[in-house]
DNA sequence: GTATGTTATGTTATATTATAACAATCGTCA
DNA sequence: TGACGATTGTTATAATATAACATAACATAC
């Protein structure tokens, strides 16, 4: 788990090792990271922030791609199955996946200040998921789980303008 | 808590039930349960699945309502911020909140086969993400719980027809 | 009971997010 | 090379949601 979003760090070493983690796993699975895809990766992991298909759409048409909207959705479908990339439903934006090697779900943090995202994965939210599903007879597929608020960074210059 | 979204019951006595339970809660509260409002909550409610905006508009538009979106979106904001229901972020639709006396954010189970959503309020779940956000200095204001998967009935009814 | 402010609704237009459908091109490999 | 599948281009449109401003209904102080 990676618990770096809300925190400075040196953010252009995410996005490059995110990049060849992807081409890594994209080579193994005999899939294509094609110059579109991987540049909608790139625009991704360079935003700080989870950022929308028709925001990724502008940067790629001044850079000269396609940009008709299929062009965006496509990449964000493949990046999708692959597992490089989550959606968050509940602001319509895409993050990068911090641990793409292994198929879940993500469960995310997102500030309401800065907008930030932060993928989690607690063993015991999905524990207490499956205990719930269980308990209905549901079988479980796949979840989305999103939680809304302020991140510590935050907090603290609220409490740093606060104090003064 | 009520489990009964995917087994058979007395729908109507829900829907009733339901109406006259915010009817109640608007009295309370002193805001104002117009024509307009009454008739989306009961569309909702009326509806076995999780219903989306526009098709409450369009059974608005045929009972005689101004059948503009704002009217419909409107009143799902009002309905939401009383409590009254629940929008599903992963689907873009909306279910009846089943315990509107208690602020809180649903937990659901949407089934992939009926499309039907159920309603859960597990502290376990609410605890593991309290814990994770308080891991992270994270400030939690609402979440987006959302499971997907198939419900016991349809898994039933899927073994029955394997059987034959 | 009427002026006034507030809440709710009507109306038009448009923003935002996403997909359908079909044509053209690229890659691969027999 | 030619045939096939995967990818991209292109046009159009579907689906979801909000902005902005006008009008109407309601509440209440005077």
């Amino acid at each position: 788990m990676q618990a770096t979003a809300f925190s400075p760090h040196d953010h252009t070493h995410c996005i490059s090792s995110a990049i060849t983690h992807a081409k890594g796993l994209c080579a193994e699975r005999d899939v294509r990271l094609t110059p579109v895809r991987q540049r909608v990766l790139e625009l991704i992991w360079q935003s700080h922030k989870p950022i929308g298909a028709y925001e990724l759409l502008a940067s790629l048409a001044k850079e000269g791609f396609n940009s008709a909207p299929p062009t965006v959705y496509r990449a964000l479908d493949f990046l999708s199955e692959q597992g490089l990339l989550h959606k968050l439903e509940s602001i319509n934006a895409y993050v990068g996946c911090c641990n793409p090697d292994t198929p879940h779900q993500g469960h995310f943090l997102l500030c309401q200040v800065c907008h930030q995202a932060q993928e989690l994965d607690s063993q015991y939210i999905t524990l207490a998921l499956k205990v719930s599903a269980d308990q209905h007879g549901f079988e479980m597929h796949h979840h989305t789980i999103e939680v809304v608020g302020t991140c510590q960074e935050c907090l603290n210059k609220a409490n740093m303008s606060e104090a003064t």
